[in-house]
DNA sequence: GATATATTTCAACACTCATTGAAATATCAA
DNA sequence: TTGATATTTCAATGAGTGTTGAAATATATC
């Protein structure tokens, strides 16, 4: 991941309905969650919930795959964890600091 | 740190040259950087600069202090560690997955 | 085929944000 | 005090983004 998909997706995350998603879909690890238990779950309208369900993939996020006449979304673990290492890459220079900068969620 | 704190946070590290300057102030560590020295590691114009500082400073995540006629910039490791665990808690709701949601920069 | 459910697309509006150059402020040195 | 360096503020412009309701698409069931 380069700088440009590193901004694409915490802009993704900055944003109130978007983060709720995403951390909801984080809680929700491998099995993913479909709109409609979104919607259970948060209190977004449901044509907002597709924008930002768009936004969130479109960042590389989330992923998508349709089962029956379902959709179901998971967060990407890999993604996510390749954003916070960008963050804390190189920290102190690596003198006065050893900044664990693997990934955090090992298992999903 | 609440929700509107996070957002704050990833908002400001979502645009080119305020992550640019947060990752070149987690390099530098506890020592912080100048104004002065940050242009001259980044291609941002002096205004922009200070615009995208104060934007850093409002979101929590550096810090600022006066140094003569020089200001010093430093990278606020406690606020960005919260922001990471914000992201990855009650991951995969702790059955499938051990995430280590603790610090990632530990020293700082 | 016809109907119901699940999800997405479209279009329009208001709002926020990054950028820029010029001017202003603060501190230091002579 | 005067001049030089360091940093910030101000005002104006242009581009991008979230929200909303209505309509459209896709799949399943009868």
């Amino acid at each position: 991941m380069n700088e440009k998909d590193i901004i694409r997706a915490l802009a993704a995350l900055a944003q109130q309905s978007r983060l709720q998603i995403f951390r909801q879909l984080v809680v929700a690890g491998p099995d993913g969650m479909t709109p409609t238990r979104l919607l259970e779950a948060l209190d977004v309208p449901a044509t907002a919930l597709s924008f930002h369900l768009k936004e969130l993939n479109h960042a590389n996020l989330i992923t998508q795959e349709r089962d029956g006449r379902n959709m179901i979304y998971r967060a990407d673990f890999a993604c996510m964890n390749s954003v916070l290492a960008y963050l804390t890459a190189h920290c102190c220079e690596g003198t006065a600091c050893e900044a664990t900068t693997q990934a955090i969620c090992t298992v999903c």
